[in-house]
DNA sequence: TTGGATATTGTAGGAAATTACAGGTGCTTT
DNA sequence: AAAGCACCTGTAATTTCCTACAATATCCAA
């Protein structure tokens, strides 16, 4: 191992050593932009990665990213043609945003997107994707002009990133908001997502087949679903039930 | 940082690096039983979690364990009482064996696991669970008399862990299955999801209201699924569609 | 060229879901 | 005590879904 990438190594686990001592966002944001530059990355951004109602703006949790870009981004909701989150979603691998490819003939914006983040000095890019239990969909992307990215570096870089979200994610962790759905449109929609109509689920519960159906059509309103199938795939998306 | 971390730390990226170069399972096991050795690591297992209809024997990957243990744990189907198997479902973090707390009441089996494993020379566990993308579960779990697990030493161990998982995966699993569904059964149950009738999704795609309801019931069929609100649980938890 | 997969559409009957209207019980908070 | 919420149940009309039986067209690979 050249002594370079033992440079590396050693400051990838003194940077997450150092991790459990920060209390504050902005404190791991100038502990990641520290650690971060030695592979030339500038910018960093980390975030979760939103549902078709939502808003990517409401997901960062921290970030250190071209102010420029980031209006431009969300303004024209890149998240929605980004091929780096497109890729985000389908692996769990660490990847280059040059891995992320996309068909111009589908995602036109696709080249928009790429060029946009070049254009503010992001050339290169690095992205750690976050699956949660449940569908839970995050990332780390890190960006920058001339990126020492390498079989030796990427390991270091990829460690780094995964205990930088975990320590984010620990601090940040939005107050939990409460399950919006009572128990039994819990229940009636879990058994609904198994298969089950409302008779089954009924007798499985011992209550009658027009009880889960109030159940269900309750859990429709709250979660401003036309159908008993739109209101299950909600309900899974938000990780309101478990199945 | 400590001389004895250091030392772990760069044999942690040498490790990885010196994965890239192995092309079977055993010189896997081989390269792991030397590296994790130095943490007291004495066993490991890398396999994927069953369904309730599979048998564990049939997704073990990798192993380097106790054989009158394996035969006990298997023959008495431990895997479903294991706390150690219940935890890795349930967090992405990876965990010392003693964090999986159990219920006495609910498992009573849990102890008998736990204290099996005990007799058999694993005083001491560190279980990473894996969780992929089509609700794929599994863990590299290992075990020892004594253990070396500090909060230094866990990165490395986790970051070793997790390279020689994928590493095993990709010589184990080159080929993912391919997603069963035609294009058009994916539209239909995306649509579905969102919930539109058969009759709406049929007007969005320019064919009639029974061709859609043919692709649902086709979806279903592939699927195993009940109705259109199971068939839809599924293609999300298996990550067939996305909403 | 021929078989297989995919996509498409039809009819029809029964099952299930959705909605509207209406009401009762039990528990907790104000 | 009153109000609010979760939970439970009923009838009835309407919509949507599911399935069984059939059939045609296209594309692609053996």
């Amino acid at each position: 191992m050249s002594g370079r990438s033992l440079d590396h190594t050693v400051q990838a686990f003194e940077f997450i050593e150092e991790l459990d001592r920060l209390a504050s966002p902005q404190a791991i944001i100038d502990a990641m932009e520290r650690s971060f530059a030695q592979f030339g990355f500038e910018n960093f951004i980390m975030t979760g990665l939103p549902h078709p109602e939502q808003k990517i703006e409401s997901l960062v949790l921290l970030k250190k990213w071209p102010l420029g870009w980031y209006e431009r981004y969300t303004r024209n909701s890149y998240d929605r043609h980004d091929p780096v989150v497109s890729l985000c979603r389908r692996t769990v691998q660490p990847f280059e945003w040059s891995e992320a490819r996309f068909d111009p003939e589908t995602n036109p914006k696709g080249k928009e997107v790429m060029q946009g983040a070049a254009d503010f000095g992001m050339r290169q890019g690095y992205c750690l994707p976050i699956h949660g239990l449940n569908g839970f969909e995050a990332c780390l992307s890190m960006g920058g002009a001339d990126l020492d990215l390498t079989p030796q570096t990427k390991p270091a870089i990829h460690l780094m990133a995964m205990y930088a979200f975990e320590r984010a994610r620990l601090i940040l962790a939005p107050s939990p908001q409460p399950n919006p759905l009572t128990a039994r449109e819990r229940e009636a929609l879990r058994w609904a997502a198994l298969g089950k109509s409302a008779a089954d689920t009924g007798e499985i519960l011992g209550v009658t087949e027009r009880t889960i159906t109030a159940h269900i059509g309750s859990a429709c309103t709250k979660l401003s679903a036309a159908n008993k199938t739109h209101a299950v795939a909600r309900a899974l998306q938000h990780r309101l039930i478990e199945i």
